[in-house]
DNA sequence: GCCAACGTTGGC
DNA sequence: GCCAACGTTGGC
């Protein structure tokens, strides 16, 4: 497949929020937490640094786009499986055969909240897997084309 | 390899 | 809190 330069990542608020990611150093936080094998392969095949990426916060009072983020890392291990205390830790998985990776992403702007009923009701994001029925990805590729018209919407 | 049961996601 | 949709697990 070739390689989507454009992605929409799901984070829940509680967990980090676009503030957070903003108030890190460098504005930039791992992306820890996935377990599932389609969203890390994503990120383990796919992204390369620079990809843009639609920050968008999930399991929250106003869900939507938030923010835009850029891919600020290759893939690396996402050590949060090795840590029996976290609430991602993942027995199964050995430190020499990682089963789950992560990038780093890096918030370059906060925006206006971009919700789902706007979303849906913009003809051209119909397609979007996000707004698929049933969708539950975390992390889904975005087209040029939604990128730009989602950039439009923004700066409205 | 099938598929029922179960757990999780996530909008509402 | 509800529940539809989906992924994973595990018995067979």
């Amino acid at each position: 497949m070739t390689a989507p330069r454009y992605w929409l990542m799901k984070s829940e608020p509680d967990e980090c929020s676009i503030d957070d990611a903003l108030a890190a150093p460098d504005a930039t936080v791992p992306w820890t937490g996935v377990r599932n094998y389609q969203a890390r392969n994503f990120m383990r095949d796919d992204m390369r640094v620079g990809d843009g990426v639609l920050f968008y916060h999930s399991s929250c009072a106003e869900p939507g786009i938030v923010g835009i983020a850029r891919v600020a890392s290759g893939a690396k291990p996402d050590l949060t499986q090795f840590d029996p205390h976290s609430p991602y830790f993942d027995a199964k998985s050995q430190p020499e055969a990682p089963r789950w990776q992560l990038v780093d992403v890096q918030a370059l702007r906060k925006t206006r909240v971009l919700g789902l009923a706007e979303m849906r009701s913009v003809p051209e994001l119909a397609e979007m897997q996000v707004l698929k029925r049933g969708n539950r990805l975390s992390i889904t590729p975005v087209t040029p084309q939604e990128w730009q018209v989602i950039d439009c919407l923004l700066a409205l």
